[in-house]
DNA sequence: AAAGACGCCAACCGCAAGGGT
DNA sequence: TACCCTTGCGGTTGGCGTCTT
């Protein structure tokens, strides 16, 4: 027997929601704030659970929510961040300014999925081309062909992961992919200039478009995928962020202020004695 | 024109983390 | 330490519009 889902009390409404609704929703949160989702229904005059409500307000309501078709720039880097950080769809969607993490997910589940995978058959001459048609990834309504579904747990992260690199920081200054040694490198890390370093990126390098962009590239050209088109040598980069800290200012560029926190948060953890985890999730 | 198949996407679900007590 | 509550996440579903036959 499972729980009771949140929405399955008598009375309170469910599915689409109303222009009516959606008018109380957003005068209550912008008068009153986000936050305490639970009673928000109540005091608001709202049938609705408050999980409907939030969710509501996050992927429709948010006046920077941005509305009209994904841009090919967007979608460019949708594909490379995906790539990168795996089904992470929150973490991809913080770097989409005014898109949600539902609207990207359903995009790449109706579109770009799709178009990598028949990209991929034609690489592969071998490989049949399966009919789009029967690889809905979720729906369950139409797949005939029977295809292998790569599940990943809604975790939040909670903690940072530290790749083994090389001590060469100091002699390379240039953004450059840090190569994984065989033993964890407690000199340099022991130094306080490594904290201005996120895997041999300058941090605040890190920070511009094109930085950015080298970031992705050369994680792209780091050696095989996995079958989820993940890289296999380092984990996802979103095990090395972490959580975000509040009440500091962020840094303008490409990426959001919870992201520059992110590796700011990283900066400050590569000088801290907290835990330590290798990509072999050995304490070293 | 009608009916079935399909695609899209908003909304829902269950799970996990973290904070509070 | 254990439990409860809140929040956030990714996976999945259902309804509706569009397309195909």
């Amino acid at each position: 027997m499972g729980r009771t889902p949140c929405c399955a009390k008598e009375g309170l409404n469910r599915g689409s929601w109303s222009a009516w609704e959606d008018k109380i929703l957003s005068n209550y949160v912008e008068v009153h704030g986000e936050g305490k989702w639970r009673d928000l229904p109540q005091r608001a005059g709202l049938k609705r659970c408050g999980k409907s409500c939030r969710l509501r307000w996050l992927n429709y309501l948010r006046p920077d929510i941005k509305r009209g078709n994904i841009s090919s720039e967007e979608e460019e880097l949708i594909i490379r961040l995906h790539k990168l950080l795996g089904n992470r769809w929150s973490l991809i969607a913080g770097r989409l300014p005014g898109r949600t993490d539902n609207e990207i997910k359903n995009y790449w589940n109706t579109n770009l999925s799709k178009r990598l995978q028949a990209s991929k058959g034609q690489n592969s001459p071998n490989k049949k081309v399966e009919n789009p048609k029967n690889q809905t990834s979720g729906t369950g309504k139409s797949s005939a062909e029977p295809h292998t579904v790569i599940r990943t747990k809604a975790v939040r992260l909670s903690k940072v992961i530290i790749p083994r690199v090389q001590a060469d920081f100091d002699e390379n200054p240039t953004p450059k992919m840090a190569v994984p040694t065989s033993e964890p490198s407690s000199s340099a890390l022991e130094q306080g200039e490594t904290a201005n370093f996120f895997m041999g990126f300058d941090i605040g390098d890190l920070l511009t478009s094109d930085a950015l962009n080298s970031f992705l590239d050369q994680d792209e050209e780091m050696g095989e995928n996995n079958s989820n088109g993940v890289s296999d040598h380092f984990p996802p980069c979103s095990d090395f962020f972490a959580p975000e800290i509040e009440n500091q200012e962020g840094v303008s560029g490409l990426l959001q202020p919870s992201e520059a926190l992110e590796l700011k948060t990283l900066a400050s953890f590569l000088n801290s004695d907290d835990e330590w985890i290798t990509e072999n999730n050995q304490v070293p």
